[in-house]
DNA sequence: GCTGAAAAGTCCTATAT
DNA sequence: ATATAGGACTTTTCAGC
C-alpha cells in the first residue's frame, strides 16, 4: 500500500488522537471531509491502521508496578503456556524473542506481594527473570514519516 | 478515582474501539449518552483515560522486523542516550529497568541490514544485547476488571 | 447524578466535475 | 480521484427531577 505525504499526516493526527473529527482532519489536510473518510476507510481495509485503542492509566487504578519478565518455557510446555497466558488479567504482552530466554512479557500488578503472587502463578511453565520498570522514558511513541 | 462496573463496561468498550460512539456506548451500559458524556470527561480529567491511539500496521508499511533491545549504558552517558533516543524513529519505547542491562527498547526496522545499522547508531551509548520478536502471541491487551 | 428535548455540530450520500 | 450540498445522524447543552 502506497502511503503519501497526506496519508501519513491523516496516520500522525489518528495516532495522537484517535478521535479526532473527519472535519479537523480535512481542514489540516486540504481536503474535503467525504476524501479523508475514503482515504481511511482504504488504510483500514489495507490493514495499516489496525485499531483505535484507549490507553488506560493503570496506575491511577492501583497498579503501581509494571515489569517485564523473561521466562525460559520448559520443554514441551510451550503451546500450554500460551494458551494460559492469555488468560493471565495482569499481563497485557507476550512476544516469542529469539535467544535463551524465548518468552517476554508485560504485566502490571498492584505491589511487591501481587508480583510475588503472578510469578508463582507463572512459575509453573519455566524459570523467570522478572525486572521492574523504573520509569518509561518513552512509550508508545508516533510514527509519522518514513525511515 | 472510584471506577464501578458501569466505568469498567465504557472503559472496556473504548479499549476495544476508541472511536466506538457515545451513543452506543449508552446503549450498552443502559444510560443516557449526556451520562456517559460526563463520566468519560471525569474519567479523562482524572487521568484514568490517558490517550486515544491508533494501532498501525508497520509490518504493512514494509517493516517487518520487530526488536526488543537491552542497553547497558556507559558510565555519564544516562541523560545524553534519553535525550537522544527519543529522536530515533525506529524506537517507540524506552524503558529503564532493574537488573544489569538497564535500558529496554522496542524498535522496529525493515530488513537486518537496517538493523545493523540501527544497532552501529545505538552502540555509542552502550553494550547491546538484540533480540528478534518472532511472534506475539499477544500485544496491547484490554483490561476490563479489577484482578 | 440522571434524564429528555432542543440546538449545534458532524458525518454520509448523492451528484457533479 | 476529489468537491459540494442537503439530509440524517450524533453530540452537547441546559432546564428540570
Amino acid at each position: 500500500m502506497k502511503i503519501d505525504e497526506i496519508n501519513w499526516k491523516i496516520l500522525q493526527m489518528l495516532q495522537e488522537n484517535a478521535r479526532v473529527a473527519l472535519k479537523d482532519l480535512a481542514k489540516e489536510v486540504g481536503l474535503s471531509s467525504p476524501t479523508v473518510a475514503e482515504r481511511i476507510q482504504k488504510m483500514e481495509d489495507a490493514g495499516v491502521i489496525e485499531s483505535y485503542n484507549t490507553k488506560v492509566n493503570l496506575d491511577k487504578l492501583g497498579y503501581s508496578l509494571g515489569v517485564y519478565i523473561t521466562i525460559k518455557i520448559r520443554f514441551g510446555q510451550t503451546q500450554r503456556f500460551e494458551e494460559f497466558i492469555l488468560t493471565v488479567p495482569e499481563i497485557s504482552e507476550c512476544h516469542k524473542l529469539t535467544g535463551r530466554d524465548c518468552m517476554l512479557l508485560r504485566g502490571v500488578v498492584r505491589d511487591p506481594k501481587h508480583l510475588e503472587e503472578l510469578n508463582v502463578r507463572l512459575a509453573v511453565y519455566g524459570e523467570l527473570t522478572t525486572s521492574l520498570i523504573l520509569n518509561s522514558v518513552m512509550d508508545g511513541k508516533i510514527y509519522c514519516e518514513h525511515f
